[in-house]
DNA sequence: ACTCTAATTTACCCGCGAGTATATTTAGCC
DNA sequence: GGCTAAATATACTCGCGGGTAAATTAGAGT
């Protein structure tokens, strides 16, 4: 059963409103629950590291079994994975966001800070930050490499507007946008949610530093 | 791992196989055999990730038999305990000797950042970043959290004295000190020992940046 | 009422890898 | 050479966890 697909071609028949409505609500139904397999992961493994979660893990988190929990996803890399694109996805809303403000570059690299501090204090955060390609498979490993070297490309963009609006000095674009990720990225590491701070909070005391530096003015 | 480490990342590849390699000739030193087997750990973890890399596949590399690999540690868990503490006695060091300085508290910093990079991008860089409490049993996992906040006490220190003899402006010491930790941290994760840029330089753009700013002057 | 499919479960397989009991070799020593 | 202890190897155990085959239930469509 599993291996033979004798009818490919019945989902294609035309039929009327009502079935596709209650199909649509069917299909509704199964992502809604996916999303739920993938946030639960996602917390799993922030908690405990993805090779300290198990599929049991995340299914008994589920109150299911774990063929469940394969009925939406397809062996867990794909689970890693896709928390990893959930979160990338955040932070490439908050650039994609930017690109069609009209203030100065700088402005709008702190305000795509300030949504990637968001985003790297989600559950999904830790997955990104910790996923590494080394439990990723060649092909997933490029993709994900793909996603993270656009969102890099979007910040140097950014650098780069802003030296030449006036409102960033000449710097190195390349080690800039390594620090910023890397000091991003590491809230991750040290982020409880119960903590007072909010991610906000910290972006804000980000953007004073990255922008005014240490040295007295 | 006694103080004697590899200061400079310099290849240190030799580790393995040419301790064993003649029977008859070889000079039987527990220590630096020990070192070896940590050291091996050390690159196979950040080739491939702790997870990800079996006692067989060191002891392999090191063209010895797992048991042997056991005659020198107790087992997986020390030996990534031993990678992070070697990381973490590198950063350590770098901040002791600032002790006895009489520079500036931004200079001193700018100093220790730079040992910090070169740290870093060492083997047991990879594993410092990396280890996770979640790996670790509660006792190792403790001294760890306390290794780590000894350091980052000392930066946090460096930048209160800047602030007191004025040459570092008033800011959020702990949020300043997570940057830099992170910025530094992050390394690891895009370093490649073949790129062109070396810890030293990479450590340059990064004072650069921190003492001067993105807003310019 | 009947059917067909999607959703879910029960009950398994199986390989990998941490860790070990035990034998064997080697080095130092008298 | 013969004894002892350290060093290394051979050859296992064993459980965890990823993954699956097959049976069962729920539910929409006719």
């Amino acid at each position: 059963m599993a291996g033979r697909q004798a009818r490919k071609n019945s989902p294609q028949r035309a039929a009327g409103p009502a079935l596709w409505a209650s199909v649509g609500a069917r299909v509704r139904d199964r992502e809604r629950k996916r999303d739920a397999v993938i946030m639960t992961a996602a917390r799993a493994f922030r908690e405990r590291g993805y090779h300290n979660t198990s599929l049991d893990d995340i299914a008994r988190e589920l109150n299911v079994t774990k063929p469940t929990v394969y009925h939406y996803v397809e062996n867990k890399e794909q689970l890693l994975f896709e928390c990893f694109r959930a979160g990338l996805k955040l932070i490439m809303d908050g650039i994609e966001e930017q690109r069609e403000s009209t203030t100065t570059g700088r402005e709008r690299l702190a305000a795509v800070i300030a949504r990637y501090a968001e985003a790297i204090t989600s559950d999904f955060g830790w997955c990104m930050v910790q996923a590494e390609n080394q439990d990723l498979s060649p092909t997933m490993s490029r993709k994900v490499k793909s996603l993270k070297s656009e969102i890099d490309q979007g910040i140097r963009a950014l650098i780069r507007a802003g030296v030449s609006d006036g409102s960033i000095r000449e710097c190195d674009e390349k080690m800039t946008a390594f620090a910023l990720a890397g000091a991003l990225n590491w809230i991750a590491h040290w982020y409880r949610s119960d903590d007072k701070l909010a991610a906000a909070e910290i972006a804000l005391r980000f953007v004073d530093l990255f922008e005014l530096g240490l040295q007295p003015r």
